[in-house]
RNA sequence: GCGCCGUUAGCUCAGCUGGAUAGAGUGACUGGCUACGAACCAGUAGGUCGCAGGUUCGAAUCCUGCACGGCGCACCA
């Protein structure tokens, strides 16, 4: 049940109704009615929705606002059962009261619905892929990784629940320079680790993760690579660096709650051809020319602002023709929409690539880039360096051990992509209980206890009937306190939250969402008692916590989060 | 030099397709547990929305310029 999609839409005809009355007699200029806005006003004095049409046509009408909002009014319907009282207030809003009690039914609507309520099929089963992550399987997930771990599985969640077709994908990248030089740095450490003398690679990756990796190399497989050709060795290396390295990455997300849907290789495009297929198609677009021996893209030629190289001298192609190649790929599947997830370090890519999705005959808007700004580690006043190559930054494991998954989720999803995060690790460890994402899970735990004790019999004889009877059909109408009434309105609002977060690939508005909830909760606890004597109003309460139990618990999966029982 | 992102309360951040008195968390202060979980509630203090212009009924929000911070501008990925 969608309550405040139904109510916009019938308030917005009814505006429509009242205006072409108004047309006719010619109080007002006919015309095309403009786009208006329907929106609950901050301030609640100023009624359920606000309606800002009179403001947006004073200009073409040539009459002040109040007076237009006024023409409005006289020409609106009378007697409408969803509404009680009709105003004109500020500058000219149209300030609407809706009948007291017409968002409870979303009450019995949430208990039915259950883990569905707050899906939509808005989007209409469009196909929608998410890449994200992605990072080389040269090291371990650090902390940009895990924000975008938490977002992008987030932003999938909150676009299933709209309706759309979701696919999580994760490009590895296995080819290129960056494994060689893995390559070469596994084969150092495994020298070194059988006492040969090294010289460790100049841009070989220092961490100590290599090593390790190295050392299960060499427990596995002995030191039956120490006398054969350094090329096969590094070959073996990279497979075996690979595997291991994937298996970890893989672990790390799943236990930080992200699952994919598809692993793709970056090296499959290689082997199946897909590259040079690609290539050959710009060639016949006549989009690729040659210079200094490599073969460019005519990036200028869709407004870029300059050429790129598609394959180096050395007839190896570079990584930009492999993205491309892959990211056709993905339409070639059938995906209707891509979303990538990115570093900021990598907006300067969005417009090529994006122009070379159009070159290639896809429309490029079906292509979304989300940049996400690092994550700048400080512990104190101390920034972190963080560097792959030299091995320092701090895993995602380590970020789970520290601050715990649930927290750790809930702060990333909460900022927009667009914000850079200073993440204090010191901060973070010692505000763990300040945590938002515990004041949302309490409200969840509290529910379920008060529940849980309703349905116990009841100690003492004061209050009659036991606590077993079920909430589900209690009568709703004696839900009138401010508290419950706001608590209703908010429930109210999950589906069109949802919804908007879609739409706008934001799933930070969902961790506001959950704090407002628990807030009004907790607020309506203190307020109401739910357990007394009044039994229809006890049901009628109980029910409501029931409902807000289901929301929170529905909202907190969609950010990753666990919906505790006791804490 | 060119481009992208940011600048809002002491701190961390929402709010940005223009709307009414700019919000939350945290920190500070004051109250509230002999009744369902005080990891809670109620309240107080805290703001030139980076700066300067412009657009209009109305600007944190849109436009222009500037300042500061982050990130890019490879035959790296």
């Amino acid at each position: 049940m969608n309550r405040v999609k139904e109510i916009k839409e019938l308030i917005r005809q009814e505006v429509l109704a009242a205006l072409s009355r108004a047309e006719k007699i010619g109080q007002l200029p006919a015309g095309e009615p403009p786009a208006f806005a329907i929106d609950a006003p901050r301030d609640k004095n100023h009624g359920d929705f606000a309606v800002n049409i009179a403001m947006i046509m004073a200009k073409a009408a040539g009459k002040a606002p109040r007076v237009i909002a006024q023409i409005i009014v006289d020409h609106f319907a009378k007697e409408l059962d969803w509404l009680d009282k009709l105003e004109i207030a500020g500058p000219g809003f149209l300030n609407f009261y809706l009948t007291p009690g017409y968002f409870h039914p979303v009450l019995t609507a949430v208990l039915a619905e259950d883990q569905a309520y707050g899906s939509s099929d808005f989007g209409g089963g469009r196909k929608v892929q998410i890449e994200f992550v992605s990072a080389n399987p040269t090291g371990l997930l650090h902390m940009g990784n895990a924000r975008g771990a938490a977002l992008g599985d987030s932003l999938g969640n909150v676009l299933s629940a709209a309706g759309f077709s979701v696919s999580r994908e994760y490009y590895i990248n296995d080819a290129g320079n960056q494994i060689e030089n893995f390559g070469k740095s596994l084969e150092a450490r495994y020298l070194e680790l059988l006492g040969e003398k090294i010289v460790f690679p100049e841009d070989g990756y220092q961490g100590e993760d290599i090593t390790e990796t190295a050392k299960l190399i060499l427990e596995r497989e002995g030191d039956r690579f120490l006398h054969i050709e350094s090329s096969l060795r590094r070959e073996f290396m990279i497979q075996a660096g690979l595997q291991e390295k994937l298996s970890a990455i893989r672990r790390s997300l799943e236990n930080f709650g992200v699952h994919y849907d598809v692993w793709f290789s970056e090296q499959s495009l290689h082997d199946k051809g897909k590259i040079q297929e690609t290539v050959n198609i710009l060639g016949e677009k006549n989009l690729l020319c040659e210079k200094d021996g490599a073969l460019w893209l005519k990036a200028t030629a869709f407004g870029d602002e300059k050429d790129e190289v598609m394959v180096r001298a050395s007839g190896v192609p570079t990584y930009f023709a492999g993205d491309i190649a892959y990211h056709r790929d993905k339409f070639e599947r059938g995906f209707q929409t891509l979303i990538d997830i990115w570093g900021a370090d990598h907006h300067g890519h969005v417009a090529r690539m994006k122009g070379a999705m159009g070159a290639l005959g896809y429309n490029p808007d079906d292509l979304e880039v989300i940049l996400m700004q690092l994550v700048r580690l400080l512990r104190g006043d101390e920034l972190v360096r963080m560097s792959k190559r030299s091995g320092q930054y701090i895993t995602l494991d380590e970020l789970m051990e520290e601050v715990g998954r649930d927290a750790a989720r809930f702060f990333f999803v909460m900022r927009s992509a667009d914000s850079q995060m200073d993440f204090d690790l010191n901060l973070a460890k010692s505000q763990s209980s300040e945590n938002p994402v515990y004041y949302v899970q309490y409200a969840h735990a509290r529910i379920h206890s008060l529940l849980k004790m309703a349905k116990e019999p009841l100690l003492g004889d004061s209050l009659e009937g036991g606590g077993n009877q079920p909430w589900s059909q209690a009568d709703l109408s004696r839900l009138i306190h401010p508290a419950e009434l706001e608590l209703i309105r908010k429930l109210a609002d999950l589906p069109e939250e949802i919804i908007q977060a879609a739409i706008d690939r934001e799933p930070h508005r969902l961790p506001r969402y959950a704090m407002d909830l628990a807030a009004l909760y907790h607020s309506f606890y203190t307020e109401c008692r739910c357990l007394v004597e009044d039994m229809p109003l006890r049901q009628a309460r109980l029910l409501l916590s029931d409902a807000t139990r289901i929301v929170l618990r529905n909202v907190l999966q969609l950010i990753g989060v666990s919906a505790p029982e006791r804490m």
